[in-house]
DNA sequence: TTAAACTTTGCAATAGTGTTGCACTAACTT
DNA sequence: AAGTTAGTGCAACACTATTGCAAAGTTTAA
């Protein structure tokens, strides 16, 4: 992905788009999966911790990326559709593989419906499937 | 519930039912809920975190006791029905209050059965849906 | 019943994640 | 150009999860 596209993107969501996470926002969309703020720290090795989860933070709050705990023990952070408002229909299934440790967001398994008993809304929700991935296997 | 019961039910299960176990247990019964272990621990106030740990993680390996990642940035723990042997058909909706705090098993409320890509197994899942609970509505 | 062997518990320490305050720099405004 | 605002790096901190070790308790077996 290009950087002027990558720019227009978050221009588009309202974040001014800085060469810090221009970067941080790359790296992401290119990993293909879910990525955690260590993770994602590694990859660069000169960037600071926290700009770089300054930076989520902010792609979190404007719907440019949103988070999944596979219970790794960490937060993992995956790029949105470019139609997702991160709203209860956005919602799809991740695929957290045990062997290898990555999360793969399901994009074509979107979250099933239920039906809360009377009295509960539902605002959003987490469905994590644990298994071991076609590569690992 | 009665200690012997307890003990009972700790012995079925290969798990040595000492005093710290039982008590914990019992907590964690009453409680009618998913507690964290930072929960546990104020509910006694004179019990080493780690004890709790530790009899939390024998249940977890006993199939005594299930985790759940609600997102709230601890685990917690909720004890198993009878028949329950911890594996994908056992497993439940579970219901985080962003309000309150609260996670509640549904027991009522099964997994739904996913169909997953070609050369994905499946282990395990975490359903989590966060929304409001009746009493906090 | 008593010593040896094992288990459980409490305490202290540690690793890792997430998060914030503060000062410095860069960018934007008028 | 000076003032205001936003972004970055650094250091510090809180909290969760986890472990090593030694003391206390329990079980085993002579």
């Amino acid at each position: 992905m290009e950087n002027n596209e990558i720019e227009k993107k978050l221009e588009s969501k309202n974040v001014k788009p800085t060469a810090m996470r221009t970067l941080v926002y790359k790296t992401l969309a290119e990993s293909g999966k879910a990525l955690s703020l260590a993770e994602l720290e590694q990859r660069f090795e000169k960037v600071e911790r926290s700009t770089i989860f300054r930076a989520l933070k902010s792609f979190e709050d404007n719907f440019i990326v949103h988070t999944v705990d596979d219970g790794s023990g960490s937060v993992k952070y995956a790029v949105c559709d470019d139609e997702c408002t991160c709203n209860i229909h956005d919602l799809h299934v991740h695929f957290y593989c045990t062997r290898c440790g990555r999360t793969r967001c399901m994009k074509e398994l979107p979250i099933p419906n239920i039906k809360l008993p009377e009295g509960y809304t539902y605002d959003n929700a987490q469905f994590i499937i644990n298994g071991v991935c076609p590569r690992c296997d």
